[in-house]
DNA sequence: GATGAATGAGTATTCATTCAT
DNA sequence: GATGAATGAATACTCATTCAT
């Protein structure tokens, strides 16, 4: 509380003296609150994956081995975790869509990267809760959908056109068949973790035309306004 | 826990049971008492089925009319309520198997069946999430499955013989295919109804067998008790 | 949880066997109800009285003698507490501006009830908060004024007519007025109790038309529907 | 609370204060620490004025494109910010009363004194918070009061001599008086921002002496003592 | 038995204040 | 000195469950 001897002036958000400054012009101080982040994410993952959302932000933060007022520094809410969560993972099957686009027969593509994806997310509670249940944070899957879709449609594209998609499955179908596979990963738990690839099996198998043709699908798929529109948070109205 | 449904007699409000005492040891309950459990059955139906599982067991006795304590005095706790919704639909399930039994062709029979189970399930929210999550009563589903399990087991022999199912299709199988078809249900809401239709009937096609044969799926199927373990109440809570 | 012998069936709310039923058809069985409302308004008035709004239910609740589930079960949430704390004295408000107005002289009944109401709200912190700052229940205060108003307005007119008040004093210079004799209650504190006359007094005597006549007060006074939008419910924003 | 205004010096961001040192014992700050200081003094008067003292101090900071640490390094915690900024007023009130003591007229001083002071009070309602309600830095009003007191008394006492001022008012109801108006500015508000000369108005007529004379105020005023007494903190934390 | 009043642990979230960088 | 990241006690409110009437 003493005054102390002066030193240069810096004014307010002065870019000086602070420590390694990164290429970006965005935040330079953000050493360790990046290091906590990735912390908080990290403790996320595992928590929820362990206990599903039910867990608490408390139960997060201690495990991270911070505050909860950090974690909430970081996440406005515990949607905003549960999403951030949620793009990262998203990310990463954008990156597989990426990889299966570049597959010699277009048919392994796609079922590569719907192999690929399943196991992604069946290895995860939590995330297969942010999938299936319209409770948590689910905003920004709108803007992850819009990266993955359009690899979707080229994966689809592709093996429609080699003859071995049936027709008429839409990109609305793939979502609804990766989240169908969580339901058997979330019945095979722990204890028979690879209980889902029987479902994945036969969905593929169904996905799959055959020389006889087969009969259309029923309906019309959504359109990809329709499907956003479902995927959108729709909160638990309180009456 | 300690309620059970005192027999499995027809339709909401059915009249059927009476004072008088039935073969197994269960005591039936009164005649007002079982009209009590009656429309806290049906209010929670319709509660669940609109807001889904966050809805307060005030909001349940409030809709049927009575106190909550009256459904306590039914039911244990919240998760016995909603197990007792999941076997009443198992219990329609079991009438809609024993129908499908009486069809002439088997594959018509197992695929009736599963329509008509799934058309049932999906256009219930609660039960959807009954089925989705792992955070609600299951534990009575061993129970119910006691009186489905032999019924499908039934029809996948029939359609087995018939050489129109996959070989290696196994009960727990067609819980995983039944469940599954929820999240289409979900994610089609009440703007699209019918968007389960598609799933289902990509899930129908990948269960038949078709001329050419086909792989077999891969693992083994879970065995009824793996079955009965992995549906049975897995709840949330901190350790 | 074991079964019980029949009786009487009473049907959903049905009036039978209730203790005391009172006249109105409202709530039967409401006595321990009334019983602990009454106590948390009591307890309330006097956490609030000591300790300003900055209390928390859970200490009004403890002061009680009850769970805070109690309290929150009789009002929806804390401004609810308050505002009815605050009709309650507006009620009785609304009681002495009728003694006031049997009054013979009709100047010493308007500044009777003037001096009353001040007295009363002077003696009373959590009060005085309510009526003084924006941030706590006062959407009820409009309700409340709807019955305070027309006898005020009664008050003001027999005194102008009898050439005793200034003529253009309105009824939301008499809230004003109240209001401002808080401020003076505030700053003497428990420590000087009758501090707030002073005020009071000058005021008064600025309200009263002498013989020479008086200046016009300046600008209008608030409209009915102006006072009553400047005192409905003002939550500080956040940003 | 380590922290006192170095130098008197006059309107906002004066260039005044230099790193000379003054004659008083106060060392005084270094020329940015001086600057930032009247940063956070002037964002904190537009963020309470707008949003009153709700608002944080993160928003102040913000405000003042500072950090908070700079915030905390000028002002020990909020309420000596909040302090600092109704001192300034205070000084602010200090000049005008130095102005109105020149006034030719006796009345006319006291009365445009008020009528400066309570214009100047009644455009901040972070100001008209500090003043109502007891939550706030009032601590160091004594302080500033101290500066103020003589020359109040002395507008006071021309007044009285001058025969035109009710001869029992003293310092105390002045300040009574000025903090009263606050409460009507509220009421008004922005939309009705003039709405406190009304009770201005009656204030002042209430304040003068009329020849008839006119009764003695009741009770006794404060004591300057006293009145800084009841000034001061008073928190409303849990004893 | 039926009722609904009472309970209180539990949850998300905020913000004044401290402290490492 | 300046910064903003970290902290965690504190608070309003909910709801499954118990129990007196």
């Amino acid at each position: 509380m003493s005054e102390r001897l002066p030193r240069a002036d810096a004014g307010p958000a002065g870019p000086a003296a602070t420590a390694t400054a990164t290429a970006d012009g965005c935040r330079p101080l953000r050493r360790d609150a990046e290091r906590n982040r990735r912390r908080v994410l990290d403790a996320a993952r595992d928590v929820f994956a362990d206990r599903g959302f039910a867990a608490t932000l408390d139960d997060v933060a201690h495990a991270a081995g911070l505050g909860v007022g950090t974690v909430y520094r970081r996440f406005p809410d515990k949607d905003a975790l549960v999403e951030a969560l949620f793009e990262e993972r998203i990310t990463g099957l954008v990156e597989l869509a990426d990889e299966a686009a570049r597959t010699e027969d277009a048919w392994a593509g796609l079922a590569g990267f719907l192999e690929a994806a399943s196991r992604l997310m069946a290895s995860d509670r939590g995330l297969r809760q942010a999938v299936m249940s319209p409770h948590h944070g689910r905003a920004g899957v709108a803007v992850a959908r819009s990266q993955l879709a359009p690899r979707v449609e080229g994966l689809l594209r592709r093996a429609r056109e080699s003859g071995q998609l049936r027709p008429d499955v839409a990109a609305s179908d793939v979502v609804t068949t990766l989240e169908a596979v969580q339901v058997a990963a979330e019945i095979g738990g722990t204890a028979h973790p690879e209980h889902w690839r029987r479902l994945f099996a036969v969905l593929l198998d169904g996905l799959r035309c055959r020389d006889g043709g087969c009969a259309a699908l029923p309906g019309a798929p959504l359109s990809e306004h329709e499907l956003a529109e479902a995927m959108s948070l729709r909160k638990t109205r309180r009456p």
